[in-house]
DNA sequence: TTTATACTTTCCCCTTAGGTCAAAGTTTAT
DNA sequence: ATAAACTTTGACCTAAGGGGAAAGTATAAA
């Protein structure tokens, strides 16, 4: 099939498709003929993997070892599961670092009273030495 | 004074600074004996104030936007609570987002065995269907 | 069969917020 | 006078594609 029935059936837009296929994560053959991409059952299958696991905030080369793991039929679920949890540990900090700056951005907004006057804790707060 | 010093009075990098100039975030006066930028004390609080902001999560555009109520001495508080209440909103999603995916993660995880079989829930789940 | 429409290709520039490196000019210290 | 430290602009790099142009290909309608 051609890229953009590859692209609806994975669910990727089909610029997304071809990048996949440009940087080597997915690449399909390519006619020699017309030089139009040519998608596989198994590709497809492949994009939606990698669309997956993209949604899972893994990063293109983690991906891409994800994928290899699942191609991998002497693979050891071990090393899927420890991707997984470093990847668990990265979202518990971003999640620490984010709650951290919720709390102080509320405290100073609590802080102003919001009305036309100039005096503003939030902006005393960003101008302190 | 030059930009090294600003750089450290700020706690930024020269590139950073050179950035915020070239993007006429802060603007300093530019010699035209030598071309070297010269900075005074009030671009130094505005590297200072940029440098908070930015910590909080602002993006330079909201950085423009903020400093130039933060300069303008008719702005009402108001204005300012709504960028920081956005701000948070922003953060709260993100943050929501985030737990979602730790969960259906570390679900992935604990139904992992982590042995030598190749077996795995985790790619299993990022190839359903 | 011709034409119109839809699809595909490669190529180039754009995004955030700077980082890295190079060549050349300037200032300061020895 | 010269070396070291500082500054300038410029070009290219990051992640993960998005947008659009120009040109080739396939398919459907007239």
């Amino acid at each position: 099939m051609n890229i953009g029935k590859a692209s609806k059936l994975s669910d990727l837009t089909v610029k997304t498709v071809r990048y996949y296929a440009n940087i080597e994560l997915v690449k399909p053959k390519q006619s020699n003929f017309t030089g139009y991409r040519e998608y596989s059952e198994e590709d497809v299958l492949k994009l939606k993997f990698v669309g997956k696991a993209r949604k899972f905030n893994f990063s293109i080369e983690e991906c891409r070892e994800l994928l290899s793991l699942y191609e991998n039929e002497n693979r050891s679920s071990k090393e899927v599961k420890k991707i997984t949890l470093e990847k668990i540990c990265e979202i518990d900090k971003k999640l620490k670092e984010l709650k951290g700056l919720r709390n102080e951005l509320s405290y100073l907004a609590n802080n102003c009273h919001g009305d036309d006057k100039p005096n503003c804790p939030i902006l005393d707060a960003f101008s302190q030495k």
